[in-house]
DNA sequence: CAGAAAGGCTAGCGATGCTAGAATCACGGT
DNA sequence: ACCGTGATTCTAGCATCGCTAGCCTTTCTG
């Protein structure tokens, strides 16, 4: 039993040595760089071996992902405690938000933008991206109107960060007046 | 000069080609599908011919870009001259927008997913690109406050609906609720 | 009509994700 | 103690990608 559950450790063991390998590459370098001889090479392992742990290298990009969303929910909900009133958190939130996706864009692109076979808006969903999601639909549920479903209005209100980000860090919007366009978006939602 | 011209004009003409064989075959197939290759053999000449009209691959997906900038223009138009009111004339503008992104995802994804060079938020932008921008200003303008700036709400306002867009298409926000969203934003960003 | 020049094609380079099959290692039974 | 067995890891290679060098054919010029 002893040896057998020694494997099944350094296997894990393995298993996470990948994934933050590949994260810290594509922070530094950018997903173009985490090809899968490079993240080989990384671990100081064959090639082969990253395909015994996951299917190919986009169930990799999804392993950060889930990894990237446990990060966010705590930063989220770290800024969610700081914050005083109803509208405070709401902003916090949306900040820490949109700083996320600006500080970790090849995080941020694993978990939002790069097309990935994960559950999300479905019970079966990992726990890191219902805790995510979570985060975010407490500090909007108080500014739902009566008769708003708060889960539908937390998915619209991140539909508008995550344009946001994706449009500005693309170069489609000019990243000067992010600040401006986000009080705009908070004050639309938290009515003015 | 007459067969310099007709030279220049056959040129131009099968560079129009090479833009409507990658846009039909990413429609088709996506943009995997479009390989140099693939689409050398769609237009019936060799893989360097493409290389004589466009820098690289991306050049050509940032002409089809431009190409379906108009399409989009077009139909934003066309929604708004339907609509009555202000109101209206938003919803029109944000329904279409979506119904777009929907219906052709891969030109979608050319214009505004995918990493390309074009310049976008200024004045030397393409002309379709600021005609789609000026759709959308046009119907978010009636809707902006005092002291807002019309440019800014309407990049907030896009932005809403980019994000309802491509978090949905990546399976992140379940299609089914789209209306209700929809008519979320266009609420809160109307006045309720 | 010969030479120059322009344009297109064949062939190939380096790199990618992924995999088959050889080789190596640790283990267990006699 | 030793050898066979099974799991594990590596070497080598496939098919395909974007892109380009260099030849070759065709066309224009003096």
């Amino acid at each position: 039993m002893t040896i057998q559950t020694r494997r099944e450790r350094e296997r894990a063991e393995r298993e996470r040595l990948i994934v933050t390998a590949a994260r810290e590459l594509a922070e530094a370098e950018g997903w173009d760089a985490v090809t899968t001889r490079r993240l080989a090479a990384e671990i100081e392992y064959s090639q082969p071996v990253l395909y015994s742990h996951f299917k190919g290298k986009d169930a990799i990009m999804a392993a950060v992902a889930v990894q990237g969303c446990a990060d966010l929910a705590a930063e989220l909900g770290a800024a969610r405690a700081k914050a005083r009133g109803v509208r405070e958190s709401l902003a916090a939130v949306a900040e820490t938000y949109t700083s996320f996706a600006q500080r970790r864009p090849a995080l941020y692109d694993a978990m939002f933008t790069h097309l990935v076979d994960l559950p999300f808006a479905t019970p079966e969903a990992p726990a890191p991206l219902r805790e995510a999601f979570g985060e975010l639909l407490h500090a909007v549920e108080p500014i739902a109107a009566e008769g708003d479903d708060p889960g539908l209005l937390t998915e619209t209100f991140w539909a508008g960060l995550h344009g946001l980000v994706t449009l500005m860090r693309s170069g489609r919007l000019p990243a000067e007046a992010h600040e401006r366009r986000l009080a705009l978006l908070i004050g639309h939602f938290a009515g003015s």
